[in-house]
DNA sequence: AGATTTAATTCAATTAAGTTGAATATTCAA
DNA sequence: TTGAATATTCAACTTAATTGAATTAAATCT
């Protein structure tokens, strides 16, 4: 992840097309809640003979149910096929310098089991068992004949690799700097990992059971101890060349702006983050630390954090006008660690950019959209990665 | 292309395997520039015997060609392959309002003819017969048995689709607006067609021929008309979802800036784009409405020109900074419609911000390159897009 | 109500394109 | 000169698709 992997194309062959065979058709499932054989072989372009070989083997494997028949005018009515929500699982986890967040998901990527463990420090030595230990109670929760466990999805801190962007008010982790999060994980679990940024799994997370089921095309905002970025273009996780795309919170938005802990000026994470909310209300005497101070804070109108409130949502409303320019999305989707309400307060207060590519005549979504949000909601997007991965083939899209 | 199609995600069989694997093959054979079989079998993941019958395909179809065996150690020499320049043709077109750029270029995206030709108007019924005439002049250029056409590709001015970004300076097309310029050009050149903006076709062609041949993640700032933006990310085009992303020249460098003509204030295209030179030397009563202009202008070190480079050159840097934040690239190049020597200029007065994500110490590339720049280079962006697509398998990557 | 049409699904046979293992050719190294 | 290493081919086999005919059940027509 953090290295850069030239990475490998490679030929397919009978197996890897039965893979991605069985991919595409519980992608379709997902996206179409239930379908019948005929109507999986059409929207697949396969033969209903295929398509129900498909099915059975995934029936078999009871990550699908047969429902009703369905009638729709003439003909056999079609069994009616939907993901089954108890056919697998999947492991979240979120590391933080102080803290382990673990999440488990089921199939269809709702919450099963969430935990907040503390941790003395973040060095690979007690970051890694404390991780299997959480992850153990995590699926021990479930019951004994608990059904296949995806993988784990790792959110940790990036950017990835030596960057020129450290120290940026990030929450870093000691210790990790030359190991394989992934290897090192993967051994420890015994399960499929993938270590992800945080903005980039909220996003999927929101792809998976937020508001962004119905899009292809998002960029999702990610407000955590910094600000970052999730961008899904076209299905497909923008990553980078380093997995360090979507560093939203140093893009300059003021030439010689406010001084940022990265040495620029000008940053949009000065403006709008929650670090730069607690610092406007720490001035003014007010501590607004935890997401609950901010949400009493606006429950009681504080005028304090209404001006706040207005003096960030101008900068953000300049970088969602980049992004839009930028990525064209289909919307923007505000989410993270920021109370619902504050989100709501600061989307109101937008004032977009009237002249971006995303402002269009057709338009049937808002330009921008509140999101999931609270704590959990990277190490659930962690473990809905490992969900998305099952439905999402690396392969052949057809406009 | 500008109107949002669903993506229909599609299952696979033996045909569509063999297909894959074809590009796949292709691909490799282009950017390793000559392999054996066998070397082959090993990079794809396939066996010898698969390999050797996939060669023999596309030896057959005169696509690639046996070269002699080469000793490396040990064991009988593996006969190498490469890419048959003449294999096939593709052609590449850019529609303006009042010019119809047209090229061809062989197997390996080098460049075989090209020819400008003027139009009164830009209505369909006048540039449909006028780029089947400068096709077929085109094809008829290299010979009576000429290779097989792979297909066109067309550079029209965008954004696509009825976007609050219109008469933002931009080229307009009249009488196109409720129009497929897909299937009408495919209509009349009866041959695969296929619509791009001018900035993702001129990185794709720094990719196939140019500068970026190496990279699988970059931005192109192109400098055409306005200023756009080509996005290759992990090899795959970044279109976003209404195919306008890259809208580069209206994101905000400053704010309150210039005003644009897109009606909002300190777009960078208002600062740095050809545009923005040309107004800067109006002012001071100098003509430089051509590449010549601008080039004379250079060689003759005038002050003018030296001083809208300095003020051009801050603006763009910050967007730099931004593009290498939000999309982590290998590298930013800079081409276009612009003399090379200029951008050279350019780039060495840039002053990047020194804090962003593509700031690593383990940095081969400079941050910022100059691509191909020239007048046709997106008629040629448009024609490399072609053999791209014959090389690239819309497909199953492994990290 | 009974016949006909339509659509979903399965059955049986076929086919495309891969894999596997043995055989052959060519070169390097001892 | 002989044996090991590597590339390639030959022949047999396997996987997972396709095709066309048969079966089932609902909707519509007479």
């Amino acid at each position: 992840m953090h290295r850069k992997a030239p990475l490998k194309i490679i030929g397919s062959n009978a197996e890897r097309t039965r893979l991605h065979n069985r991919k595409v058709v519980l992608g379709h499932l997902r996206s179409h809640g239930k379908l019948g054989r005929a109507e999986l072989a059409r929207l697949t372009g396969l033969s209903t003979q295929a398509m129900s070989n498909i099915i059975a083997e995934l029936e078999g494997e009871a990550l699908i149910l047969a429902g009703e028949r369905q009638t729709k005018g003439r003909g056999l009515p079609a069994v009616q096929y939907t993901l089954n929500p108890a056919g697998a699982v999947a492991l979240g986890v979120e590391v933080r310098p102080n803290a382990i967040l673990c999440a488990l998901v089921n199939f269809l990527g709702d919450t099963l089991y969430t935990k907040r463990i503390h941790i003395k420090s973040s060095e690979p030595a007690v970051v890694l068992p404390a991780v299997k230990a959480a992850c153990d109670e995590a699926l021990s929760s479930i019951g004994k004949n608990a059904p296949p466990v995806l993988g784990a999805g790792i959110v940790m801190p990036g950017p990835f690799g030596r960057v020129g962007l450290t120290g940026a008010g990030k929450a870093e982790l000691v210790g990790w700097d030359d190991k394989d999060p992934q290897a090192l994980f993967e051994d420890v679990l015994q399960v499929p990992v993938r270590v992800e940024n945080d903005a980039t799994a909220a996003a999927i997370a929101e792809q998976t059971t937020g508001s962004a089921t119905e899009l292809q095309s998002f960029c999702f905002v990610y407000f955590g101890t910094g600000l970052g970025l999730g961008v899904i273009s076209n299905g497909e996780i923008l990553r980078g060349a380093f997995g360090n795309a979507g560093e939203l919170g140093h893009v300059v938005v003021e030439r010689g702006g406010r001084l940022c802990s990265c040495g620029n000026r000008g940053c949009l994470e000065t403006y709008t983050s929650r670090m730069a909310a607690s610092e406007f209300l720490q001035k003014r005497g007010k501590s607004a630390e935890s997401q609950k101070d901010l949400s009493d804070l606006l429950a009681a109108n504080d005028p304090d954090l209404e001006e706040w409130i207005s003096e960030a949502a101008d900068p953000l409303a300049q970088a969602i006008g980049t992004l839009e320019n930028l990525f064209d999305p289909e919307a923007v989707i505000l989410g993270g660690a920021m109370p619902p309400e504050l989100l709501e307060r600061l989307i109101d207060k937008l004032d977009l950019i009237d002249a971006t590519v995303s402002v269009r005549a057709d338009r049937t979504l808002p330009r921008v959209v509140r999101g999931a949000s609270g704590w959990m909601t990277a190490a659930l997007g962690a473990a809905a990665l490992i969900i998305h991965d099952t439905y999402i083939p690396s392969i052949s899209k057809v406009a």
